[in-house]
DNA sequence: GTGAAAGCGCTAACAA
DNA sequence: TTGTTAGCGCTTTCAC
């Protein structure tokens, strides 16, 4: 079984010493061109490859950048962590992720311990539907190590967040519910009321029509659970006053209310309206499409990690940025 | 601005040598119960994170997995790597992932660097489109990194590779199709005709109607670009003699021949039958759910680590392993 | 039961 | 232009 090449083989094998090895690797100018050629080309005859843990360890930047969310299973991390991915490798970082599941703050702390001991050089989080405790976070910043909090951030103001302008992503909603005459509106609300996003989306959803369409009856439901949405479905369309229009905050409640409408034989938009938020994946694929307002995980991602760069420059004040959302029209009210 | 703890102030504080300390956070049995106490007291208070990249270096496993994919957006992946970061993190591994894109095979030689500098202890590789060189391969399992290749894997047979038994996919595609008598079946297979995946669907499909029913007249096309299919399923639709049947090797080419089809008014499947292969998620979207061949990206992932803890074990021999497809009925045949 | 010392592979200040 | 040296934080052998 080969070796690993190092420097001091290189330098043995060339009669140098391993700083000369080292700085003609990388076109140190002390270095002679002759001595340069001669060590380039052993170096790929005897396929070198530094040892990063060495470098890491000797200049204390791991070139490394964390990610924690809940679940890499889910359209939007997806699109979020591809887009991060393909743009940190441009500039030589690679990508730490992790997931800590819905419900496991344990996990989540366990993750954060995990990214200090690979000593990234920056974190991106998206919070449990538990976390409450920020300490932790807190500790992480205290320390230097730049994060990020993106899409489920925490309500405390004393961190850097990249979300989605949600008041506008419900606001947007709203407003072309009221357009389409909606007076009997089916809330489904992904997510604990207590995050942020769920609080924000809640309020100025509701604000909207308090304002445009005061008559609309509103059935607001929070939920955590993917067949919770589409019971709650069956029971709103099977009762005597059944909604006229759905809102759903996301594409798995999406999927579970037009199951249940699908499985009652009722048609969208006919019987009833759906407006979601969403990438627009998964509304595209339905005949008519689904109107949506769009979230997309890789603008948030392009946004998240200009930031982080940002800090790595010096401007390390907090800051809170967000996304605009879209309306993209599809035929679905 | 905070610095993390190191053995050395710790043991500095304590008027321990760093030997003892570094015993004592690790239980050996050497240390006195008294002195184990005092360390860890005081190593959560000074909140002491072990420097992983020490950890490597002195020790020279990395505890890293690698996995290079063409691309972390697709269902398949995106299932297999939630899997395996769950799987691995289970015993203290943490996962690398790179992506190479589809048309990029420099992308993934740089990747395999990548991985070679961050001395993965193993490496799961899912090839471009366009890999024909498995040099870069075999010097690593050379160097005695342990290699599975898994989905899309090289021809070559010295390597490990775990697979969907895609004959066994095919051809229970082609099971059902003759079962349903469909007597014209446009084929869309995704992916070049190179890679030995699509290869084995295409030669296994055609034998199955070759044995069981000669007569269905078999439209194959493969195609690389999502776009194409839909054309190729408007084409074939619109044509004289149209197909009563669609079979499609994946997602995204099912969601454009269906999305062709629904163009055109067509119903499925009273006008078109309609099958794929498939992890699911996306054929039971549609109404009625669209039958299809599961292959699930958790099965790969639990079995390709699996294999890669029985390498580690010493189980080095090569071996291609692979998961078994089934069957699930949908409304669309 | 604890300590001293070497060394993993690399970089960088200083010397020559 | 090149070499010497120290040291990043940790584990581990050997000595006491």
């Amino acid at each position: 079984m080969k070796q690993y090449s190092t420097l001091k083989k290189l330098s043995e094998k060339l009669g140098l010493s391993v700083s000369t090895v080292s700085r003609a690797l990388k076109d140190h100018p002390d270095i002679s061109p002759a001595t340069k050629k001669r060590v380039k080309e052993l170096a790929e005859l005897m396929e070198y490859e530094p040892n990063n843990d060495a470098i890491r360890l000797r200049t204390n930047k791991s070139k490394l950048l964390g990610v924690i969310v809940p679940h890499i299973q889910n359209l939007f991390y997806e699109h979020f962590l591809a887009s991060l991915e393909e743009e940190a490798s441009k500039m030589g970082y690679s990508v730490l992720i992790l997931q800590s599941g819905e419900k496991n703050v344990e996990k989540e702390s366990k993750n954060l311990d995990i990214m200090k001991r690979n000593r990234v050089d920056g974190l991106f989080v998206s919070v449990t539907e538990q976390t409450e405790d920020i300490k932790p976070f807190l500790k992480l910043t205290e320390m230097g190590i730049p994060l990020i909090f993106f899409d489920r951030v925490p309500p405390a103001e004393t961190f850097n967040k990249i979300c989605f302008a949600d008041n506008n992503a419900a606001t947007i909603a709203a407003t072309q519910l009221i357009k389409h005459k909606k007076k009997h509106v089916l809330g489904l609300f992904w997510g604990s009321p207590k995050l942020s996003i769920t609080q924000k989306r809640f309020t100025s959803f509701e604000e909207a029509f308090k304002n445009n369409s005061p008559e609309t009856i509103l059935d607001i439901h929070f939920h955590m659970d993917v067949n919770e949405a589409e019971n709650i479905t069956r029971k709103a369309i099977e009762s005597n006053n059944p909604p006229d229009a759905i809102f759903c905050t996301g594409d798995s409640t999406m999927i579970s209310a037009i199951r249940a409408i699908q499985k009652k034989g009722l048609k969208i938009p006919g019987d009833i309206g759906v407006i979601a938020i969403s990438n627009g994946f998964i509304p595209e694929l339905y005949t008519p499409s689904i109107s949506y307002v769009e979230t997309s995980g890789h603008k948030l991602a392009k946004l998240a990690y200009t930031r982080l760069m940002e800090i790595f420059d010096g401007k390390t004040f907090t800051r809170e940025l967000s996304v605009d959302a879209v309306f993209v029209e599809g035929g679905s009210l």
